[in-house]
DNA sequence: ATATGTGAAAAGGTTCACAGCA
DNA sequence: TGCTGTGAACCTTTTCACATAT
């Protein structure tokens, strides 16, 4: 299979940081919503403000795509969301495939944004033959059978996967050797792809757990933030259980 | 309202760095899958690879925790999951409420990973009198007048929020009026809130969007990669646009 | 006068490589 | 011997502050 040869660091690319590139889509929806209300220019700060950065930051992001703004005055906000559209590769149509509809599959399939911005539902599919033909989205469900030819047919670079976790790898694998070299991972599973395939992963209950230990945190400064514990202190005990331990001890 | 006094930077917690916060809940996932499997021991590079990280990170990572291994051995699965565990703050039942019961709504409601790890759904809400009452994942949707009450009702201090972008910022509003302090955030808009509570965000056409960016980097390297353009040239040419161009132009 | 664009400094995160302990 | 735990080196990202352009 022709894979690009020549190996990168895929965690940077052509010399935009990646950090850079996953708040170009900030921008560009705070930008789409000045452009509806026809604002002609807006500043680094106004901007800023809108896509929930600081002034900063937005005025660096955009040092990396070139220099699109006026000093003095800001940003030309149509010139601005062509360039960012253009960079992020929204201004050519992207078919993708949603894989496993379910609860989840079908609330991505009637996802409205999904449509507007280069994106275009190619296909739903999914694994239960009761599912095949019921439309969802006014998209009739086709069968896993079918994926290789839908991805071929219809030159599917992007697969979203919104099976089972237990689903997930397989699926993944079939997409891969389709030909899909980018994937949106709803399953909460690690996917293994081979080198070369984009994987992004969309996770709940990471995300959940995420927010408990901060909220956990909070609750706790609100019960020990005076106290005589000083900060060296409050490090975790190290080695020894400060509380009662479940039953297994290291050894 | 007694918000906690100390300002602190809030992207790092008690020492642990928000980046290794972040990979917790992919430990603990691999771990519970061991401990399932009745394994009593793992190694960092065995569990490293189950998370899809690479050792040195994981160990790294578990360095901030303590001292919880054992060398020449690796760590013992259910002390580690325990400890994890009460990291995150997993080990105290945290309620959530919904807020949105539309297709996506629904499927969360109807994850199963939420009940299973310290998180229950303690109410459905939703603004359309219409689905009062209905059944959704075994519970009967409550209205968004009852809003206030339900989240006192039930001590809840994390919200769910997948309403339409245009009810997120009010419905947000009220979640934390009546003493919500974190935030998942499903509708594609940036919502503010008040210093002390935390947001985190999940975006599908933001994730779709960074995977097009490189999806058009590959297709360009197939096309440009042995090119007699030097890197330095396959900059984007400043102020002047190297295409057509669409409208406007800046000044 | 005003707001961009950017070097330089600071902070944060990852990887290396090996000392230290079981 | 084998694997953890961790300083030190390295890389990325953020922030600062001001020269530069309109």
């Amino acid at each position: 299979m022709a894979t690009g040869r020549t190996h990168r660091p895929a965690t940077r690319s052509r010399g935009i940081p990646e950090a850079t590139v996953a708040r170009l889509p900030l921008y560009l929806r705070a930008l789409t919503a000045l452009s509806e209300r026809s604002v002609p220019t807006v500043s680094s700060e106004e901007l800023a403000a809108a896509a929930g950065v600081n002034s900063a930051k937005l005025r660096k992001d955009f040092s990396y795509l070139g220099s699109y703004g006026t000093r003095g005055v800001g940003y030309d906000v149509e010139y601005l969301v062509y360039q960012i559209s253009r960079e992020l590769g929204l201004t050519q149509d992207w078919p993708v495939v949603i894989v496993g509809i379910g609860n989840l599959g079908a609330a991505l399939a009637n996802y409205g944004g999904f449509a507007s911005r280069g994106f275009r539902v190619a296909a739903l599919i999914d694994a239960d033959p009761a599912m095949a033909g019921k439309p969802v989205a006014g998209m009739p469900v086709q069968h896993t059978d079918d994926l290789e030819k839908i991805i071929e047919d219809n030159g599917v670079s992007i697969g979203v996967i919104a099976t089972p976790a237990g689903a997930a790898q397989q699926v993944c694998e079939r997409l891969v050797a389709a030909g899909v070299t980018s994937i949106l991972n709803f399953a909460p599973t690690v996917l293994s792809v081979p080198d070369g395939v984009d994987v992004r992963k969309v996770d709940l209950s990471i995300e959940l757990q995420i927010l408990a230990f901060h909220e956990q945190r909070k609750a706790g400064e609100d019960l020990a933030a005076d106290d005589v514990v000083p900060p060296v202190a409050a490090k975790q005990p190290r080695k020894g259980p400060d509380g009662d331990v479940p039953a297994v001890m290291p050894a």
